[in-house]
DNA sequence: GAGTTTGAAACT
DNA sequence: CAGTTTCAAACTC
């Protein structure tokens, strides 16, 4: 919350404030027509926003960047939508104020009321500059909304050079759900007529729209994500994607099983983005949602519906904390469900927090009691974070690691143990016998090693005493040690005991660039856990690394699908050049990318090429 | 859906 | 560091 603030601060930065009242055009405007409004004022406003997206800001916090932004971004949502209330009928702006709510509302008490709220609160139009700064106020106040909105407004503000018509533009946008109209937009004048005239009319769409957006954003209530989403709003409909915050992927990576680093991982790169890059968002889509890409027929809508969705959200649809569960189990096997938490005494402030120790917030979806894991916990949330880390420093960190020695492996001998990919700490199992989901080695994908106390150890992927598979032991007389691995089933692999049902084969794997784990297949949840990025990268916040941890906090994806698009896209890693096996076996090259390169999206030949930003960017030693 | 089992996390 | 308790997910019925 407190970084935030300093935006805020900077926002509401009284010579803004002044330039907008002062103009005399402002005024004008802001009783007559938006359209003018927005090119009335000018640069200040710029430079606020910009401020928003600044960087510095982004790698201090993600987290608290993102709220910025997404905070900013309710607000200009709220008098977007107030000053075209305003402009228009009255009548029309409560119900823009209801339409509007929805979007952002949850269930959860993550946001939602307070928006709905500040929204009326403000007032638009009378005074821009007020209402900046009233915005801002709020925006302490608020808690987090994800904001593409943010993003898109300060995009769009660069475009059109003030703040007002970046506002009516975003407006519009959400109002339309069409990306292109930003194009045409270059007028404004069209965009506030639209507004209203969308308020009266197809305004159920567009905030539908809208709302899956903001769902899909803040179902993690995790800052980064956002930004990316509004990227890709704003710039979306072309192919120029909006640069995503991966921080939305991530979620939905991570929410199959549990995978924090996923979503770390994700929510740094996020970060990283949060200046505005292109954006990849096609993988996201492709990623999670080539499926849902289908059902938007329109490309505007297309991109709004997708982003929120691969952005893990799949749960843009409420569900009930039963079916959460349920939900979990299948899809999150499958690899695209979100976490979803059911703590009643934990306040979600603890590892036993599924959300919180993947370092998401919780969300609607959650059932979780006296959740203190939200945005507007954030202070809570970090110290806590603080505190638990401080005890265990890798507490966050990625639960899966792979030996360093993996990447070697990976690239020459796939024969290796499948199992360079192994549990941080090891299990304890004593009844499972590491053939339930109980056992963390087992609910990760990976094999026991010797660091598991493990009593009766029959992991599929790999048991304590060496043998790789369950196959094995059934086998058992093959079975052990070490000769097995050599097979390339492993790598195609999947234990036949595996739990889950086989990933899909467009599933993208989220993989740690240095394990062997690019050959192994995983259970689902698996990628998870490669991919993750250790809480420490954190959705809120970033740090440094553990050094140990680092290569995993990369995260590679590499989409290999039946779907196009799914194929087109993929994510790795900047740390190494690797070549990964998709569950196919197929090899999947991943580009080696420095991690110094500036931008982690890429694209090629038509493929989008979307790195990750490594958890820790400059840090990235890695071996 | 309720209850049980399990093992990690937290606590002492 | 070991033992115990707490917790929530995983699992069973």
């Amino acid at each position: 919350m407190d970084t935030p603030q300093k935006s805020v601060t900077q926002i509401g930065t009284p010579v803004s404030k002044l330039k907008v009242e002062d103009s005399p055009v402002f005024n004008y405007i802001c009783s007559l027509s938006p359209i003018k409004t927005l090119k009335s004022i000018p640069i200040t406003q710029t430079l606020s926003s910009l401020n928003f997206t600044s960087p510095p800001s982004v790698f201090t916090s993600p987290h608290a960047v993102s709220h910025k932004e997404s905070r900013f971004r309710s607000q200009k949502d709220g008098s977007a939508s107030k000053e075209v209330a305003s402009i228009g009928e009255e009548g029309n702006e409560e119900a823009l104020v209801e339409n509007s709510e929805p979007a952002q509302s949850h269930k959860n008490d993550c946001n939602t009321p307070r928006v709905s709220n500040d929204v009326r609160g403000n007032g638009c139009c009378e005074d821009s500059g007020k209402d900046l700064q009233k915005m801002m106020d709020n925006v302490k106040k608020k808690s987090d909304t994800p904001d593409w909105e943010t993003l898109i407004s300060a995009t769009t503000e660069l475009i059109y050079g003030s703040p007002r018509e970046s506002e009516a533009f975003s407006c519009l946008l959400k109002k339309t759900s069409n990306s292109e109209a930003r194009l045409r937009g270059g007028t404004m004048p069209t965009s506030k007529p639209v507004s209203n005239t969308n308020v009266g009319n197809n305004e159920s769409e567009s905030v539908d729209a809208l709302s899956i957006l903001h769902r899909g954003v803040r179902r993690r209530c995790l800052d980064f994500e956002i930004p990316g989403n509004n990227q890709q709003t704003v710039g979306e409909s072309s192919s120029s994607c909006v640069v995503p915050s991966i921080g939305l992927h991530l979620n939905a990576v991570a929410m199959p099983s549990k995978d924090n680093n996923v979503a770390n991982e994700y929510s740094f790169s996020v970060n990283m983005k949060v200046g505005l890059q292109s954006s990849t968002t096609p993988l996201l889509q492709s990623q999670h949602d080539s499926v849902r890409e289908n059902e938007t027929g329109k490309d505007a809508s297309k991109v709004i519906e997708v982003v929120p969705k691969s952005s893990g959200l799949v749960e843009l649809t409420p569900i009930s904390p039963k079916k959460k569960r349920r939900k979990s189990e299948q899809s999150g096997e499958g690899g695209s469900s979100c976490k979803r938490c059911n703590c009643k005494k934990s306040k979600c402030l603890k590892l036993y927090c599924e959300c919180f120790a993947a370092g998401v917030y919780c969300i609607e979806p959650c059932s979780c009691i006296d959740c203190f894991n939200k945005p507007i916990h954030e202070d809570v949330v970090l110290a806590t974070r603080k505190q638990i880390e401080s005890r265990n420093p890798l507490a966050f960190a990625p639960k899966v690691i792979r030996n360093s020695d993996s990447i070697i492996e990976v690239g020459e001998d796939a024969s290796k143990t499948p199992a360079s990919a192994r549990h941080k700490r090891g299990c304890n199992c004593k009844k499972s016998n590491c053939l339930k989901k109980y056992c963390e080695c087992y609910q990760g994908g990976v094999g026991c090693s010797i660091n598991c106390r493990c009593e009766g150890c029959k992991n599929a992927f790999g048991r304590k005493d060496g043998s790789l598979f369950e196959q094995d032991e059934e086998n058992e007389t093959s079975g052990k040690s070490g000769t097995m691995k050599k097979q390339q089933n492993v790598e195609l692999f999947i234990p036949a005991a595996q739990p889950s049902t086989p990933m899909p084969i467009r599933q993208p794997l989220a993989q740690l660039p240095l394990s062997s784990n690019n050959r192994l297949l995983p259970p689902q949840s698996h990628f998870h856990h490669g991919a993750i990025g250790s809480s420490s990268s954190g959705i809120y916040n970033i740090r440094k690394p553990d050094m140990s941890l680092l290569s995993h906090s990369r995260i590679e994806t590499i989409t290999e699908d039946i779907d196009d698009d799914m194929s087109e896209n993929l994510i790795h890693s900047p740390i190494a050049n690797i070549n990964s096996l998709s569950p196919n076996s197929k090899r999947v090259s991943l580009a080696h990318l420095d991690s110094s390169e500036s931008s982690p999206w890429r694209r090629t030949g038509g493929r989008n090429l979307i790195r990750s930003f490594p958890t820790f960017p400059s840090l990235t030693p890695h071996h």
